[in-house]
DNA sequence: GCCCAAATCATCCTTTCGGGTGAGGGATGT
DNA sequence: ACATCCCTCACCCGAAAGGATGATTTGGGC
């Protein structure tokens, strides 16, 4: 952060130099001041460009706002709404019991929306589902 | 990208009409070159960081070529080598077997391993590990 | 009305996980 | 030499997860 401060300000700097230095030789009479703003702007904005990301990123993304679900995927598997939920639940890491409560139905029903999103997921254990979910852009 | 290069000409060239209105009235005896390039500098380096995400950005990312581990997360939480190898393992959805077998360790190894990260990661479960092992970014 | 898919719940059984504890060997640093 | 950390392995126990199967209900579509 403050490095890229740092090369900003040496940036500027350094072109108002050369720009003072050069301006009484050749530049002035021989290109016009449209042209100086050319390149000055393309090399600015060029500069921005470089860090731009670096001084916008945030740290820690949470939530993903660029996910968007595959239904393509979704209805090719032939999973169903409530075998969707499940699968989201897992994936933020609950177990089946804290998912049973918290969809108001039995710990077996949770286990058996698994069992057949096991089967359609071909995985053999959840964090394997997990896996091939988020590689399938089921759950962000 | 089209519409971002048409913004980009438009700024410039509505900027030199700019200057070369200004030119001759005011600011030229009031302001000296180098306030001119900050300006410039100023306002393009603006538009590329504007610019810059939405002309670099790819669509869709299938494996993050952006991941940076957080070396700092993991050495704050303690997370060994080992550790962090099992860890990456589970993400993958490897039971433990599958691991000890990977590593040529036992599979008490690699429980004694996991008890370790759940504590040091305040897990009860590996989904919940892993959920929160992304969230520091110590894995993809 | 009938059919079907989805959702629900259950039972039985096996495997996997996770918690707790102890312990030995190797590398590193004081 | 001693302390410390990491890696390794073992044993026990209980909880959670997973597999197989069958049954009931419910909401839409034909």
């Amino acid at each position: 952060m403050k490095r890229i401060v740092l090369i900003y300000g040496a940036a500027l700097a350094g072109l108002i130099a050369l720009l003072k230095y050069v301006e009484y030789r050749f530049l002035v009479r021989d290109f016009s001041l449209e042209v100086y703003i050319g390149v000055i702007a393309v090399l600015f904005m060029g500069l921005g460009i470089w860090a731009g990301p670096r001084l916008t990123r945030r740290k820690v993304v949470l939530i993903d706002p660029n996910f968007v679900l595959n239904e393509a995927e979704l209805q090719r598997l032939g999973i169903s709404k409530r075998e969707h939920e499940v699968l989201d639940l897992i994936a933020k890491g609950h177990s089946n019991q804290e998912i049973a409560d918290k969809l108001f139905v039995s710990v077996n029903t949770v286990k058996t929306h698994l069992s057949n999103l096991f089967l359609k997921l071909d995985a053999a254990r959840r964090t394997q589902a997990i896996q091939k979910a988020k590689k399938l852009r089921l759950i962000p």
